[in-house]
DNA sequence: AACGCTATGCTTAGTCA
DNA sequence: ATGACTAAGCATAGCGT
């Protein structure tokens, strides 16, 4: 209750670079929020100039959302249609945006390279299995690169805040639901860990690298 | 020029019902820079949030206006790839243009955070490559108890830290290196993208918890 | 997490040059 | 029409509860 300091006032918005939002919390509680707002101006715009508009969206996880303002198949039919009809003839007809948009992308892209904070996971591309008989992580960790480090270290990062949702969920005895562990501490209630989970080999791989 | 009447000011932006702009001119007009700048904030999102974006629109005219962050067709491709399968629960299905508009997403919007947050959890779908050998990430995390979920964590634990440990090797090496976070998170900065670690099924089976 | 608040950036209806 | 400008509505980052 009591305040620190009067001189704390709040912030009112920022301004935010465009390049990918790193705070996983701050990233999923947005994304939700500025999706529906695209969406309800998509809405906006089919009312109020008679447009037929249909949003696809695959989330960074590949999670699919879409809007439509009408059965979503017949529009995607219809572009389709359009798509394959008429080629690079009609002005109004971009497979991109338009020319300020390629504007646009060039330059999130030296963004991009400047400060290259994008995901590696998100430029991943399937890489030939290495040893058919290996798990992932018999890969060597010592010998790793710098890139290879990044992914494991990314999704490390995911499944421990992925696993301490759960956990939170079996705490709080809740049957289902997104939670956002406090990605912190991973201090559980006790237990006798005599009951050890189906990752023997897991566990033997760690002992190399336990001291 | 002189302005002769101090009282009559400009008007600033008003606030519009949400229907069909009748004034033909002025609808033109407003269209394709509201149109344009959807675009710009579906491409923000792009980057913000490492989505994937495809925005088909027709004109009232029938003229089609598209945007996407990459090819489309395979944006479209994957929708239909995808919509076929999960029925329609990240939908946005607005039908009707009317006043009624704002109940309806509201109502949307809760339906979406149901079956967002049922799905994030219990979609646990097919996997291409997780046919039946078992990996030991494919335990379903959903079903462990929490004996189990300590094993985890402690586990994880101990290879993150691992990792950590051969991070901070690295970068002692790297001149160039520079850890982006403060301690709690181990996301690096820099490195180029083209060589991927070797975890395409610890990767996909990440993807399944994200949001 | 889910709301709620504030201050401020962003959008845009209407007008004028 | 084009484009600029104004002012008010709207969106939203960061913080608090």
């Amino acid at each position: 209750m009591v305040k620190k300091d009067a001189e704390k006032k709040r912030m009112g918005r920022q301004k935010i670079d465009i390049k990918f939002i790193e705070n996983k919390e701050n990233r999923q509680v947005t994304f939700s929020k500025r999706r529906t707002r695209l969406f309800n101006k998509a809405a906006d715009l089919c009312v109020h100039y008679d447009a037929s508009i249909a949003i696809l969206t695959f989330s960074r996880a590949g999670r699919p959302y879409a809007f439509a303002d009408r059965d979503i198949d017949s529009i995607i039919h219809r572009f389709v249609r359009t798509h394959s009809d008429q080629e690079p003839s009609n002005t109004h007809y971009p497979n991109r945006p338009n020319p300020l948009m390629d504007d646009y992308f060039r330059l999130v892209k030296d963004l991009e390279e400047e400060t290259t904070q994008s995901s590696a996971l998100a430029h991943r591309k399937n890489m030939p299995n290495s040893g058919g008989s290996g798990f992932w992580w018999d890969a060597e960790v010592d010998s790793l690169g710098l890139d290879e480090l990044n992914s494991w270290v990314e999704a490390l990062e995911r499944l421990r805040e992925n696993v301490a949702e759960r956990v939170e969920e079996v705490q709080k005895g809740w049957s289902q639901g997104e939670v956002c562990a406090p990605s912190s501490s991973l201090l559980l209630v006790d237990s006798d860990t005599s009951n050890m989970a189906p990752l023997p080999e897991f566990l033997d791989f760690l002992e190399q690298y336990e001291f």
